[in-house]
DNA sequence: TCCCAGGCTCTCT
DNA sequence: AGAGAGCATGGG
């Protein structure tokens, strides 16, 4: 277990286990954080900015915050109560996963705002990386709130207000349209957006499916990044590319409980190494 | 230039 | 129900 400290507005947090952030914060599950020449990283989550970075005795600082933040919000963010050793363990079981989850150290599932995954899942299809940031980046500018500076990812509310044309500065091409219905459909709660943990995969993933532009997917990520899905596993072009060549076709058994978090661990390890694409 | 990107919808069998 | 084209845009 991790220790906290608070002093000078800062948080620390000693003796954290599997918590790498350039692993966690730029593998793909958030697009919203970046890194400076000094390696601390920044980035909005909510309507709270933070930097933060790891020093070199493995302390994480959480700059600029607060107790009350620290054990509301970001606590929970980083996913810090979870014993990712245990998960680990259990994978390890597996020769494939064990690597995967080797290479792939420190990484944690984050719970981001479920609004804000699902838009960025569907700005995610058929796109990449680089681009889907600055799409994203470009939404929060055009319409989310101006905080001191930075900008909040826009509600579905104020979404809902807008028109596909009145995206047009985002140039997300023809996926403006799936954006505004799924502002409509969850800000009109046709859609029942912030009570998915709650439901089973199969009855969350269906009720993220009535929104146009949204498959089997983009719902699992919305489901396994916010709202505690572990056993959502999104299959993209990687995951399935990597299941054939490293798997035989299918995850093992042994990783179905903890299926969304061993994903990340491939998807790091399929993309990063690049060891498919021969 | 060309290929492709954390896919999905629509159409045609 | 399964296969395949088309999709907007731009990174590499």
């Amino acid at each position: 277990m991790y220790k906290i400290i608070f002093e000078n507005n800062n948080i620390y947090i000693k003796g954290i286990e599997e918590f790498d952030l350039p692993h966690t914060l730029d593998c793909g599950q958030a697009f919203r954080w970046k890194c400076d020449e000094n390696g601390i990283w920044s980035g909005v989550a909510g309507d709270k900015f933070l930097s933060l970075e790891k020093t070199n005795d493995g302390t994480v600082v959480l700059y600029n915050t607060t107790i009350d933040d620290f054990e509301n919000f970001w606590k929970d963010y980083f996913d810090l109560e979870r014993d990712y050793q245990k998960i680990r363990q259990i994978l390890s079981q597996n020769e494939t996963l064990k690597a995967a989850a080797d290479y792939s150290y420190g990484i944690r599932i984050l719970n981001q705002e479920p609004f804000e995954t699902l838009c960025s899942f569907i700005i995610s299809q058929n796109n990449n990386i680089s681009r889907i940031k600055g799409i994203i980046e470009r939404l929060c500018e055009n319409f989310g709130e101006n905080i001191n500076g930075y900008y909040t990812f826009p509600t579905a509310e104020k979404m809902a207000t807008l028109t596909v044309e009145d995206l047009a500065p985002l140039r997300s091409g023809f996926r403006a349209k799936y954006l505004i219905d799924a502002a409509q459909k969850v800000a009109s709660g046709e859609v029942d957006l912030y009570h998915l943990r709650y439901f089973t995969l199969d009855e969350a993933r269906d009720e993220l499916m009535k929104i146009k532009g949204v498959g089997p997917k983009v719902a699992d990520c919305a489901l396994l990044f916010s709202h505690h899905h572990d056993r959502a596993f999104p299959k993209d072009v990687w995951i399935n590319r990597a299941l054939d060549t490293l798997f035989g076709g299918e995850l093992p058994e042994i990783a179905q409980d903890y299926a969304g978090i061993a994903q990340q661990y491939i998807f790091f390890y399929a993309r990063d190494t690049k060891l498919l694409t021969n």
